[in-house]
DNA sequence: TAGATTGTTAATCGATTAACAATC
DNA sequence: TAGATTGTTAATCGATTAACAATC
């Protein structure tokens, strides 16, 4: 669908700009400009602009943008309405913790199953979600090709997991376990969320130029 | 402390570099050139010395640098053992858990205090850290000058909560609530932890080119 | 038509990479 | 000394901003 190469600076703040649109289009807005829109996010109007034509012309001359219209295009872009299918490799406290509370559906994304190696917690109940021995993910792979695995293992196991979910035909990794995975043979994504590399680079900035 | 104004971009690698070099140190490496550490991290030699020139030449012509050292050195431009404060706004699953299973020492914090406005709560256990009512939060505040608050509140509040923090002192906040918070008037860092935002990226990047 | 606002090209800014003299 | 590797300057690349003709 892309016209042209869509940068990373791009894709990352086209969930942003999806977010908007759905607040607007909640709170009866139906038309928006660059200007308007730019103001809302802290943008530039070029740059929305710039953003939005790396995938067409989505407004019109001396208008604007159809706010619902616009919301519909970068869900279709994000493909939030597509279905993309995902596991979860680690039920411990942050796995559980996403498994129990975080909307996997508003992100577009179906969380067919939690996998774990403590043969005590299968058949635990985690939400909606089944609760499966790690060694039969192999065969779930296979049975339903998942898209996306959420890596949520102890740090030291991550590195061939990856590896192996890679050769099972995983896509993506949403990783959070605090090491940097390098999958250069594999055709992977990783999407990193540390938790400490965020917080310290907030205490970086918000200690500012003080003593 | 630094030479010259540091990018953001450089400032996003750092934890990176200090981690890598915690786990070098620990396995008895003690000294590493740009060419070896950028190869580690998936960098170019030159971004890294690029990168650390903007504190100061740790370096030595011919050798490298001293691993030990180059930790050390980074730490402290992180300022992981100047214990920077913080409070936590907001008891739900996501301030439970990171109470719970956060390591927020790891990461040279110190987390003096989670608040909540259900009175049912306060008092209850989080580990080792004090569950207060919210209405105590100017006091607390006052008296302990934190210089970050996590914010793991409803969404809806958490744009005014974010400004009153501001008039309280707080530095830098620390956005889990899947909201953009513009605090323009104020000095006040954010730093955005958007699970959704991140997921969706991810799906983006992992669809990859096909139909 | 006149006013508004896009899509797009050109200019600027910032970040990364390459090159190399300095030096351990 | 010879070899290695930094610190730093210059060149390249990418992303943002500005400008404006096209057009609704």
């Amino acid at each position: 669908m892309p016209k042209q190469k869509v940068s990373p600076a791009v894709v990352r703040r086209l969930p942003r700009y999806f977010r908007h649109l759905e607040e607007l289009s909640l709170s009866g807005v139906t038309r928006i400009s660059s200007r308007l829109l730019a103001q809302r996010l802290g943008l530039t109007a070029s740059q929305i602009r710039q953003d939005l034509n790396c995938f067409g012309g989505f407004g019109q001359q001396g208008y604007g943008y159809n706010v619902e219209n616009l919301r519909a295009e970068i869900g279709e872009i994000l493909g939030v309405s597509r279905g993309t299918t995902a596991v979860l490799i680690g039920v411990g406290n942050i796995g559980r913790a996403l498994c129990n509370n975080f909307d996997f559906a508003r992100a577009g994304v179906g969380l067919l199953a939690a996998f774990d190696v403590n043969p005590a917690l299968v058949g635990q109940s985690l939400g909606r979600i089944p609760l499966l021995h790690i060694d039969t993910l192999d065969a779930f792979c296979a049975a339903h090709r998942p898209a996306i695995a959420v890596l949520t293992l102890p740090r030291e196991l991550a590195p061939q997991m990856a590896e192996r979910l890679s050769r099972l035909g995983v896509r993506g990794l949403w990783n959070f376990t605090n090491v940097d995975l390098h999958l250069h043979e594999h055709d992977v994504q990783v999407e990193d969320v540390h938790f400490a590399d965020s917080l310290m680079t907030l205490c970086y900035r918000a200690r500012g130029e003080e003593p």
